[in-house]
DNA sequence: GTTGATGCAAAAACTTTGCATCGTG
DNA sequence: CACGATGCAAAGTTTTTGCATCAAC
């Protein structure tokens, strides 16, 4: 759709280089996972770990949070805020529109969805704030139908 | 002093009953610690835990995290994923506007706006999916000037 | 009086870290 | 061939739970 994501243009090559960053193996893996697996999908390191050991990668539990928090301040993925136990994360790319999320405070359900007029105004307080734009989301908490009893 | 009682009385009173849910003092004393403490306060269930010991009131971690729990099912607090370590909770109120952040992701530097094109998004969004609106909030993620060196 | 809530302590879940070794750049 | 990254296991945090007791309704 957009790219208004600069900061993840050519990922592999000038983003995980940069200060002295290594691309490894293990990185890779974690990022393809993220890819393969498509947006709109939430992974926790536990799951990140259980599908790269399901498809025969060894990565360590220890790599893959500190894996995690690497790819999270490269802006590669994002970190949720919506579930209840334990960090989730989602791929960031070019090809991949922003969306938001509409969650249920109660059982924890959500929606996705898109909305051009929340990307300008996360556009227009990044620029009036000298901010590089990366991201941005919007979290509505509400209660679905099935528990608004 | 005895305004603060009232303006925990209402919400707790008409929320807390629902379901055969109980009023105590210890629901009432984490509700009136985010009450005083004031809108743009972010505290984990340590902090609360702790500053209730400060103030002479004895209420175990336990009960803490079940509280916060409930209080965020009912729509008193608002959970935030967005530190490290933990979870934070702000309160929710109708006398405080829903506000939106601008986040650096690599210093963790953040701004505070509003956004009324946001908001309206969010009740769009509820609506269109029958849920019923809590709370919207933008999370804009970027690199504020002094990380985009 | 019923039944939900609390406190305590133990357990579980989640995340980080020290250190020896490995491998990218 | 230096220095960042990894794996492992241990330690550190954060959160949940079982159970006896307590108290709101």
């Amino acid at each position: 759709m957009t790219s208004q994501y600069e900061v993840l243009t050519n990922p592999l090559g000038s983003g995980l280089h940069q200060d002295g960053k290594r691309l490894t193996p293990q990185r890779l893996k974690v990022l393809n996972l993220f890819e393969n697996i498509g947006a709109g999908n939430h992974l926790s390191a536990e799951e990140v770990h259980a599908e790269l050991l399901a498809s025969k990668a060894k990565v360590s539990l220890a790599t893959i949070y500190r894996t995690l928090r690497l790819l999270v301040q490269m802006g590669f993925l994002h970190e949720l805020e919506l579930s209840e136990g334990g960090h989730r994360y989602e791929l960031l790319s070019n090809d991949i529109p922003d969306h938001h999320h509409l969650i249920c405070i109660r059982c924890g359900r959500t929606e996705e969805f898109e909305n051009d007029n929340v990307l300008e105004a996360g556009r227009i307080a990044a620029e009036k704030n000298g901010f590089k734009l990366i991201e941005s989301s919007l979290n509505v908490r509400a209660i679905c139908p099935s528990c608004s009893t």
